[in-house]
DNA sequence: CCATGAACCTGGTCGC
DNA sequence: TGCGACCAGGTTCATG
């Protein structure tokens, strides 16, 4: 499911109702979905598992404790929200509180892991900077760009270079700056990727904005879901007219992933 | 360093 | 209605 903005939208919505919650069990439905540890390992780190703070890092949820934090990443179709009863159809994990509350992660795909780490170290190792913080600035982005001789698109996909964009996302903002999603990162001209960069923010903020996007089977809490699919302009177009140059839109494959784009975006 | 494809999973859709 | 092929918002690993 998500990139950048669905999980910040998920983490917009339970943060303040997780906050000051102390975990008293932690329950693997799914065997794999605790990726790196198992239950009785945090309780163990964790003397004190009472919720300290809730925000995101990369497509991760970042849950702090005293002691160690849980990162949550959904992958293709987890979802994460607090129980309304009986635990549903493909529940991956659920999370006990001492207030009787549920949180329960469920995920069709089984895709979706919670790791247990000391702090974000390792979680930043392997992690480019964020697109909206104040370290990514344009010189920052071109500087990266210039030093990838690589497709464009594949650049921002990978999560070393920066954090956060997926397959809409990514295909969005190329299309915001009319760059071809087979572009050579270290071709395009310095004020289009200024522009490229500006493009990236304005599409995450706005999908945030919209409390992101709603594809297939998307939602995030209580039957809410984004409704930033009514703002896609290039994502699952094919065969619609581009709003910009008013020809087909094109899907091909770019990294192995489908991409939408129309021939008002430019090869570089 | 970069590209590609498979693997991890289930379910929806499309064509025949 | 049924069935197989293909596709899906992500990441990691092996291979060339």
């Amino acid at each position: 499911m998500p990139e950048l903005p669905e999980v910040q939208t998920v983490v917009n919505h339970i943060k303040d109702e997780l906050i000051g919650e102390t975990i008293v069990e932690l329950k693997a439905i799914w065997p794999k979905v605790f990726h790196n540890f198992e239950s009785v390992d945090f309780f163990k780190k964790n003397s004190d598992a009472k919720i300290l703070d809730v925000n995101r890092r990369a497509k991760f949820i970042i849950i702090r404790f005293k002691h160690s934090i849980l990162a949550i990443h959904l992958r293709m179709t987890g979802k994460l929200y607090f129980s309304k009863g009986k635990a549903p159809k493909h529940t991956s994990a659920k999370v006990f509180f001492k207030s009787k509350k549920i949180l329960i992660f469920q995920d069709v795909r089984k895709f979706g892991r919670f790791y247990l780490y000391r702090n974000l170290n390792k979680i930043n190792e392997l992690h480019g900077p964020e697109p909206l913080g104040e370290k990514f600035t344009k010189n920052i982005f071109f500087n990266i760009l210039i030093n990838c001789k690589r497709n464009i698109k594949a650049l921002l996909l990978d999560q070393s270079k920066i954090a956060g964009l997926g397959n809409i996302y990514a295909d969005e903002s190329l299309w915001l700056s009319g760059i071809h999603p087979n572009s050579i990162s270290n071709k395009i001209p310095k004020g289009t990727v200024y522009k490229l960069h500006n493009s990236i923010q304005h599409v995450l903020n706005k999908a945030i904005k919209h409390n992101g996007t709603t594809i297939i089977d998307f939602s995030y809490v209580n039957g809410q879901s984004g409704n930033y699919a009514n703002e896609l302009n290039i994502y699952g177009k094919k065969g619609l007219i581009c709003s910009n140059c008013k020809t087909e839109v094109i899907k091909i494959k770019v990294a192995s992933r489908g991409t939408y784009f129309c021939r008002c975006q430019k090869v570089y």
